[in-house]
DNA sequence: ACAATATCTTAAATCGGTTCAAATTTATGG
DNA sequence: CCATAAATTTGAACCGATTTAAGATATTGT
């Protein structure tokens, strides 16, 4: 087996405590000691037990990550920004995929709270659902941080600024000179959805224009949710729309393709917006023009936030809400002129 | 604090080791107590400490795995596939990025080790780099499986079968009547660049054509290198190929956009497949055809495969190796029609 | 040189579980 | 009813670290 802190201890000829000091370098070990059991450490390639020291410190240095699907590209850019974070202080994360069920955001959370972690970053199932679960983390002051929020539920939370988001790509179709512009919805079950319709909403109000119902359908999350929406809107063709901002990237294509189908030319006939700018959009012949969402500094952020609250250790105070701001990416499906060139993304 | 073990011992006026025995459903424990016993524990919900549990059972039930970078799509549906099996048995995932540094992947395993994971699966730098590390690993008899061959070192491995992707893809343009097939590889580093240059030979070589040094030439993973090779075939129009097989998706977007950009129809004049379909194929204008690789499908085997090491522990067998088939993905750069009304028109 | 301090080291308790030989209780059979 | 076997339960050691009061050594001032 492994060697252990007792082992050390006996080579060097002093007690577990000493070596003990030495690890978590406490001032009190003199140098000259210090110096002669790390000697020793490096020779044997020590390497102490993390579980041991976990039980003892009542803190494993481990955090949950819990969201719906790790391979969506918006999720797995939080997760490698949360994962930026903790490497830098220390902490190992535990990613854990719910898949939209309920019983296994709950299973996760319960494995989670058993290991022992430090602390949890969830994405959680919003409307609808029990969410017991994490009124009880609040009640038993387990640090955690939210990346949507749940109605009900006072906790600290990241997420993008949708409505701004969404106000300024319909502000932007409309400095562009569109008049006629849709918005294809989310999942009845996305909260924010809601708030980019919402944004749109003010963006048309700001600028006088009066929104028209037929112009706001209902979509989904798929491209196949896009495509729908996109033929029918080619069916009534008195108020087809001049311009579409849609709830995300795939519904965007979806109705972009709808759209070329029957010959209606993107962007000079309809020009698209999307959401999310979720790696797919700059591969695209035409570019699509999107909302970017911060995915990485969510990430980055909700860590920051979540190592904050566990430092605290007392987290009495309010919970804090951070909206970050999104990007509206310009390209070629609205605003942007077809370049002879790649633009090259940075990243 | 939480409630411990002797809380529930002493309320149900039984020592620790009955409470112990009804958690793992040891027999020797009463039907009556163990009723008992579990009302109290649920009465309080009680959730045993995984901690002290892994520190006396010496297995923490957690896994390592590292990634270069899970937002890269192959990766985060790797992760998926692992974290899915490794669910069942309920074991948790540590995720880790080397972003490809040396540095990193030591630090991250060191961690991983000191954290008594309980096996490691391990995407690894490869070419060049010192793999002392790994070859500890496997000294240590450390359970441990590769989603890469490091050259020098027999371990279990589970990755995607390229040579035979390769050979398959190019076969395909063959078979579609294309005589000058181009492939463009991907950066010196990656084995697995040769590995399908080795596949695209030998289907050549099969069909009794004869390959030209021009077409094969180096490129890269990001859609800039792909987009600087199209560039390079169309510069020299005696040798310009009629279909190209590249290194992966991102390479055969840049090169068809080059190809599109100078007035080259692709698939007409020229056919283009990619490799890996990682997320982006299905969603451009002229879907791409690609070499799929089954990501999912490598996370799952790979986790399976560490379970059963880690069962076995004493593992002297020889390591085992996985090569996965791949699947080509017919899409419009070759081979199918596009579908829908319109066809590829020139806009 | 000696008492008073300042430095360093250690023994033992603790974290929250598991394990197993030994002790206790219950069941069986003659 | 008692001896014996079978079924349960338990005490104490153990996993590998940290922590702290107390003990040991070294240093200082006079």
């Amino acid at each position: 087996m492994a060697m252990t802190i007792a082992d050390i201890a006996k080579i060097a000829g002093v007690s577990r405590a000493t070596v003990s000091g030495v690890l978590n370098n406490s001032p009190t070990v003199s140098a000259k000691t210090k110096d002669r059991i790390l000697a020793i450490i490096k020779k044997y390639d020590y390497r102490p037990n993390e579980i041991a020291r976990a039980l003892a410190l009542n803190q494993t240095g481990i955090i949950g990550l819990i969201v719906k699907d790790i391979s969506n590209p918006l999720y797995s850019e939080i997760a490698l920004g949360v994962e930026d974070v903790c490497g830098q202080e220390g902490l190992s994360v535990i990613i854990g995929n719910s898949h939209k069920e309920w019983d296994r955001e709950v299973a996760h959370i319960n494995l989670l709270k058993r290991r022992r972690v430090d602390g949890l970053i969830i994405f959680p199932l919003q409307k609808g659902a029990d969410v017991r679960h994490i009124a009880d983390l609040k009640k038993e002051k387990y640090p955690f941080v939210l990346l949507a929020e749940i109605p009900g539920i006072e906790a600290d939370l990241v997420r993008a600024d949708d409505e701004v988001g969404a106000f300024q790509a319909t502000e932007h179709l409309i400095n562009l000179g569109r008049k006629r512009i849709g918005y294809i919805t989310g999942p009845q079950s996305a909260l924010a959805s809601d708030r980019r319709l919402s944004g749109y909403r003010k963006a048309l109000k700001k600028h006088g224009l009066v929104p028209n119902d037929k112009h706001v359908i209902r979509g989904g999350w798929r491209l196949k949710d896009g495509y729908k929406v996109g033929k029918e809107f080619l069916s009534c063709e008195t108020t087809c729309p001049d311009a579409v901002f849609c709830y995300n990237d795939s519904v965007a294509i979806g109705v972009m393709r709808a759209f070329v189908e029957n010959g209606v030319r993107v962007p000079q006939d309809v020009a698209v917006v999307g959401f999310d700018d979720a790696g797919v959009g700059a591969y695209l012949e035409t570019g699509l023009t999107t909302v970017a969402q911060p995915a990485m500094e969510i990430g980055r952020r909700s860590a920051m936030r979540l190592v904050e609250l566990i430092r605290l250790k007392d987290n009495a105070q309010k919970p804090k809400k951070l909206y970050l701001q999104t990007k509206l990416q310009i390209r070629e499906t609205c605003g942007a002129n077809k370049k002879g060139s790649v633009s090259v993304q940075k990243k």
